[in-house]
DNA sequence: ATTTATTGTAACAGTAGTAGTTACGATATT
DNA sequence: AATATCGTAACTACTACTGTTACAATAAAT
């Protein structure tokens, strides 16, 4: 794994847990999937979670499960979640960005709710 | 500037030059207007040369125009003449790369094309 | 209660991509 | 010959990212 591969890592794993809705997937079970380590898998997942995408459960049998169905999750929910940016560099987007920046990525985050099945797939 | 500014930069450029068809653009003029420098300017204006976009001429007036009007120039010309890719890091998209990842990456492109009026913005 | 399994998070190292910069050859106009 | 421009290599500094270890917090199992 190299760079930027979080978003890879995020739809991966939501399409993994839309077949198996029931049992709490661990971060080691994912990580072991993804070819990665459980704390970068807890990372990105956490902000799932904080989007409301995910809900994770500590302790004993705990893990990760979806927080509603993929048929609900968007890809721009995903894109979002992560706080990804095709444009400009995270963190530079906040006062005066140009307008043809503006344009773009709000047409970028409308298009992106156009590809709903690429989750069900 | 920081990361990843070469599609932004791209676009800025191109809108600039769509408004000016008729002189070439230097890479100082372009850079003074980017706010960065000269050869960081030709790097990315080389691969939409490269990708057929733009043309450039050494020398004396030499400078960079434009290969054909904005208007037949798509969001996803760009976006592939950069290399960009939204999922996978650059140069891990060479052999098994996985279905999730490939269909994504084919929607990407697809759904890019349908964006042309963005540059005539 | 203790053990076990799990998330949450901080801290750190190594890697790699990127922008910026300088330098210089190649080329074309004046 | 002088000037202006691209093309490109080489280098530095920065920063984001992944991978990793460590450990506290939590929850179930025994």
């Amino acid at each position: 794994m190299k760079r930027n591969s979080r978003l890879s890592l995020a739809l991966h794993t939501l399409s993994h847990m839309a077949y198996d809705t029931e049992d709490a997937q661990t971060s080691a079970d994912i990580a072991d999937h993804a070819g990665t380590n459980p704390v970068v898998v807890r990372r990105v997942l956490g902000k799932l979670r904080s989007a409301g995408l995910l809900l994770s459960e500590r302790g004993y049998s705990g893990g990760w499960r979806l927080a509603r169905e993929t048929k609900h999750i968007t890809l721009a929910d995903v894109y979002d979640a992560l706080g990804e940016s095709l444009v400009a560099p995270r963190g530079q987007t906040d006062a005066r960005t140009c307008s043809v920046t503006q344009s773009l990525e709000s047409q970028v985050s409308q298009i992106m709710k156009e590809i709903e099945e690429s989750l069900v797939e």
